[in-house]
DNA sequence: GGTGAAAGTTAACGGAG
DNA sequence: CTCCGTTAACTTTCACC
């Protein structure tokens, strides 16, 4: 692992360890350390230097939406008035359980956020009087994903 | 923990575990059972059930791209031509690494994907060489994610 | 960079209330 | 659903190369 600025570049065995616990953030440490053929404290070493670098930022469950009933996922355009503070209007759309990313975007919005929720009714409600009623939000448009395809992350 | 046609509807003990691995995904499974009060055995059976359930998906190491050279994300609008099949562009789509997620969407859009870049400059190579080169590609909006504020799951 | 061993935890299973 | 006990496996740290 070298560091250059604030980046690093990883060798081959880290990426070998990282993809192993990206795809399963419970593979065993020795397992993984058998498959490349290197000792376990090794691996554990170069697991320290990675997280040490920031580059790991921890590890999560996934779970799937639908099973719990969320089934209608939406992209939302948000125009904010050039007038007010967008912090504001942030930290109200964090309250919103529903959203599940916002962004500050170049072009038209001010705001692209992805929410997720029950049915097209539960997203209604949400548009109107959740995000809506945010001060500052003068306009929005909505996509509703209808099927999503692909969902990774970087590939190391 | 409760079926409910395809859905399921689970208890406050599931909750905790749930809440506790989507945090971590390689919090021990005794500390979890200590901190709820139960057995670690009986973790690990709502634990067997939510995963039989479809409920648990994986897990996952979650890593910062920006510690790589992964500055630049990006929201891209895409315009297919009405007589291409889609199918094959978004398998084109799967073949481009940069490419993080990708919807049909309602809209004007056929599709709304999100990719990850170095910089700029990678950013418009992506779109003029990868993602224009596609087969039934007409034209595509992109929108920049200056500053990402909110990234998370659904709160269970 | 890497190793191997030791100590302490944990996972996973079966049996039983 | 819970608890307990057992064994095998794992994590973590250490001195050392």
């Amino acid at each position: 692992m070298k560091v250059i600025n604030e980046q690093i570049e990883i060798d081959g065995i880290d990426k070998q360890i990282l993809r192993a616990l990206m795809n399963d953030a419970r593979t065993p440490i020795l397992s993984i350390a058998r498959t490349i053929g290197i000792s376990g404290a090794a691996v554990h070493q170069r697991l320290r230097k990675l997280e040490d670098a920031k580059l790991i930022v921890g590890s999560k469950f996934v779970i799937n939406p639908k099973i719990l009933g969320y089934k209608t996922m939406a992209f939302i355009g948000v125009y904010l008035d050039k007038a007010m503070r967008n912090p504001s209007a942030v930290k109200e759309l964090q309250e919103i359980p529903e959203v599940m990313e916002s962004h500050y975007t170049t072009g038209n919005w001010s705001l692209l956020i992805k929410i997720l929720c029950k049915d097209n009714e539960h997203l209604m409600h949400i548009l109107n009087h959740k995000i809506q009623a945010i001060k500052g939000v003068s306009r929005t448009e909505t996509f509703i994903s209808l099927n999503q395809q692909i969902d990774r992350q970087i590939k190391v």
